[in-house]
DNA sequence: CTGAAAGCGCTTACAG
DNA sequence: CTGAAAGCGCTTACAG
């Protein structure tokens, strides 16, 4: 039988309490007994039931998600998900709440961290917008001992205590060989649209992208950025009017979330002069473009799996524990039509 | 609050023991009092804690791994999954035996899950191969009550509960996907190396592949199938081979686990002469091989999410609960040297 | 057919 | 610094 509390108590003669007080590293334990117990908790092979512990805490862990009110698809599906982790509170003894922020604002953002401070949550997660005052909102939660974790897009340097999301600059790099193999050999330019550099995660998508273009596929002539802040209506303007002046665009990527606009613009063009065309996020409308080859390759986070590993980097935080990194990694999936989920 | 066992026994006028017997759909309950409780149940929105229940019944799932004693990494990895759900036993609640058998041998299978009926396990996972006595045995673990789960390769047609693997169909049409395009316009042959046909995994994938081939790449020539027995030294020596009598391989498909024979084989090639290479299962050897272009693309199924999968629905299947299908879909991951995880 | 009581493996006031 | 007792939300003999 698996040890429990009762065989260490006995093994060391101390009573419940007390071996309650040694697991948890709470302080009131003389050395010797202290001692004592560590001993029979390692000769027996002790490890903690937390289911067990959990029920008997009665705990449960508040959270903040603060998420852009930003209706793009991707955005939908992590709020979709945080209401998700919602529903399953009762079960994982988290209590959740959303707050909404304009989007790209670091303000609106900061001011939103700041008002989080006095409920004294266990944790925030945010998606990170870039701006002095975000970092000084981080320290500031930080200080009041929450733990804080960013979302979709990071914010390095700052006092955040984890990212959930993926590698950016590995997703641009990836964007860059499947549309430099796939475009064959043949020389041409590449077109890329983004929402806007000022984001982060589209920013080192663009530096992946690039680099790879650099270095493996010379014949390939990237033409400038083209940012369109994720508005259908602009994103479709700006890329018929590129495919219009350039001919020889063989290759788009799409590294932001205006795919939608970018659809509507490469509908207007023959079949035979489409560019191979790679996007980021699987949703309906890519989902759709990929079964129908307007697309032909998506680069896609998880956006359950983001939520769910923020809201267990949290709890572990919250307990003291240290994040199992290799656990925790978001990945960057890479979806043709034969291998949609 | 969240309600509980003890609000519903108050609010129905009954005992716990009764709320429990309604909870679990167990006998010896007048209909009129299960009608009350179940009012209640429904009336105050409760919702079992899953952890209490589990605590309470200290019940321990006893389950079966029958796997081939085959030591390609594919399976080495499958075996340390299983090995890692044993670890993980006692907070789970299981308590998980392997059963080794030699590979592609279906008389040496069914004897080993005939075997395992007086045991009488709550589930019982294995890794199918064809055969008359393999469909018999599983309806004799079936008659016995016990739960069947097929683990990376299928049994369709039996009465296994569920298979937790690939649509390797599906793995197929992508790899020719992948393939035709980064082959990029050329013409040429194809080759295919297979470990054998008689495992249902590998004739799915080609039969995916060659249906893609001949859809959307009529320019390229897929040679006969070579099937090498996963052997190093065999699969090395057919690559060899086939690489030397036609010049004018331009891709190459390894859809089964022959991958450090094939690598042998392709260094021996001079690199600008090397085809474009897909292959399956990211591992040690194929990961190096994706960093040093020796390989071109990977397809992977992630051996923890399989594992641990089968062991989610063995326990589901166990509590009588259906299998949640897009929860246990297990993906088809395909990593190019960037997104490698 | 129904209920009172004990117990699963922990944690937590409270008392000393 | 230490312990006895109660309780978290369930389930399980056992008795009636």
């Amino acid at each position: 039988m698996k040890p429990t509390v009762h065989d260490i108590a006995r093994s060391a003669g101390v009573s419940l309490a007390t071996v309650d007080r040694v697991l948890n590293g709470r302080p009131g334990v003389r050395h010797v007994t202290r001692e004592r117990v560590e001993q029979a908790i390692s000769s027996l092979g002790y490890v903690r039931d937390v289911a067990a512990a959990n029920l008997a805490k009665g705990r449960t862990y508040s959270f903040v998600f603060v998420l852009p009110n930003y209706d793009n698809s991707f955005m939908i599906g992590i709020r979709d998900e945080v209401h998700a982790a919602i529903s399953r509170s009762g079960a994982e003894r988290t209590q959740i709440r959303i707050v909404e922020v304009p989007p790209f604002d670091a303000a609106a953002l900061a001011d939103a961290l700041n008002h989080i401070v006095p409920d004294r949550p266990d944790g925030v997660a945010f998606v990170a917008v870039e701006g002095l005052e975000v970092h000084a909102a981080v320290a500031g939660l930080k200080d009041a001992g929450i733990a804080v974790v960013t979302l979709v897009s990071d914010l390095p340097g700052s006092e955040r205590d984890h990212f959930a999301g993926i590698d950016n600059h590995a997703a641009g790099r990836t964007a860059a060989n499947l549309l430099g193999r796939f475009t064959g050999g043949r020389d041409g330019r590449i077109a890329v649209i983004a929402g806007s550099m000022l984001v982060r995660d589209h920013r080192e998508r663009l530096e992946g992208f690039l680099a790879v273009m650099g270095e493996s596929f010379a014949r390939l002539d990237v033409l400038p950025v083209m940012e369109a802040r994720d508005n259908p209506a602009l994103t479709a303007e700006v890329v018929s009017a590129a495919l219009g002046r350039y001919p020889d665009i063989i290759g788009l990527y799409s590294l932001g979330a205006g795919n939608r606009g970018m659809l509507h613009a490469l509908r207007e063009v023959a079949r035979e002069a489409r560019p191979v065309v790679v996007a980021h996020e699987l949703t309906a409308t890519t989902r759709a473009a990929l079964s129908h080859d307007l697309i032909d390759a998506v680069l896609n986070q998880d956006a359950g799996h983001e939520v769910r590993s923020a809201i267990r980097v949290l709890k572990g935080k919250v307990e003291g524990l240290s994040v199992i990194a290799a656990q925790e990694r978001i990945r960057i999936d890479i979806f043709l039509k034969d291998n949609m989920p």
